[in-house]
DNA sequence: TCTATATACTTGATTACTCAAGTAACTATT
DNA sequence: AATAGTTACTTGAGTAATCAAGTATATAGA
C-alpha cells in the first residue's frame, strides 16, 4: 500500500503500538487505583537499591519531563505510596522513596500488570520478544 | 536488574521508546507547522485510495478517539490542510479528504520525516527494522 | 411501521502532560 | 570570597488528549 521508507513505517506504528498497550494496561491498573505512567515510577522505584530515586532521574527514565514528574509525584505522596527524603549532600535534590505501602500496592499490581502485558504479547514467543527488547534498547 | 518477565518488560521499554521517538520527531516536523499527530493522520489519508477517509477510522489508525480526531481536525480544515465531505449513503458520517495544499505540506513533511526516521533508527539494520515491524505488527 | 438499538460524530468538563520562567542551591573560576 | 554558570526542582499557563453525555442518523426486529 504504501513506498515508505522502513524507519517512518517503524516510528508511526511504534507510536500506535504504545498508545494501545498503554490503554489497555491503564485498563487493568485502574483497578488498583493507579495509573500506567505510576506504575511505572514504582517499578523504577522498586528496582532501583534503596527504591529511591532522584526526580530528574525519574523524569529521564519514564520519559516525561521533571515538571511531569513533580505532578504525578505530589498526589502519589498525599496516599502514602511514595516518600520524601532529603539528600544531606545536595540541598537541591528532593528524593523520592517509594513507601512500604508502595511496595505492596507495586506487588500487587504487579499481579495484574505481569498478567496483562503476558497476555497483550501473547503472539510473540519469548525469544522475539527478547529480541525485541534488545533491538528497542540500541534506539534509546 | 529486574527479574520482571520479559513481556512487561517489554512494555514498560515501548513506553519510553514511543514517548522519545514522538518528541524527537514533533521537533522536527514543527518547522512545517505540524505536530506529529497531525503528519501521521496525512500519511493515513495520503495512503488511502481516495485520500479519503472516516473520522472513526481514521481514529482507529491514529490510535486516539475520535473526540481526539474531531478536535485535532478542525483546525486543520480551518488552515486548508482538509476538506470536509459527506457521504450520501450516510449522512452520520463526515468525510476528512486531503487537500491539494495538504498533499503537498505531506509531501514536503514527508522529506523531514524521513530524514529525523531513518536517523533516529540508525543503529538498527534494514533487515532488523523489517523484523521489528513484522513482529509489533502482530500486537495491534 | 413503530420502536429499540447501534453507529458516527460533537461538545463540556477534566486529566495528563508540556514549556517557559522562577527560585534555590551547588560548582568552578578568578 | 565574589561572581558566573549550571543543576534540581516548582509553578502558572497552555495544549492535547480523554471520558461521559448529547444529537442525529441508520438498521433491525416485532
Amino acid at each position: 500500500m504504501s513506498n515508505l521508507p522502513i524507519s517512518s513505517t517503524f516510528v508511526i506504528q511504534n507510536s500506535l503500538l504504545a498508545s494501545k498497550l498503554a490503554k489497555r494496561v491503564d485498563g487493568q491498573l485502574s483497578a488498583h487505583g493507579i495509573s500506567f505512567t505510576e506504575y511505572v515510577i514504582m517499578h523504577h522505584l522498586s528496582n532501583s537499591p534503596l527504591k529511591t530515586m532522584r526526580r530528574i532521574e525519574l523524569a529521564e527514565h519514564v520519559g516525561i519531563t521533571a515538571s511531569g514528574i513533580t505532578r504525578l509525584i505530589s498526589p502519589m505522596e498525599k496516599i502514602g505510596i511514595v516518600e520524601k527524603e532529603a539528600n544531606p549532600r545536595d540541598a537541591r535534590q528532593s528524593l523520592v522513596k517509594l513507601s512500604k505501602t508502595g511496595q505492596r500496592l507495586y506487588g500487587e499490581a504487579s499481579v495484574s500488570f505481569e498478567h496483562c502485558a503476558s497476555s497483550l504479547t501473547g503472539s510473540l514467543s519469548e525469544n522475539q520478544l527478547e529480541k525485541m527488547v534488545e533491538l528497542s534498547a540500541r534506539l534509546l
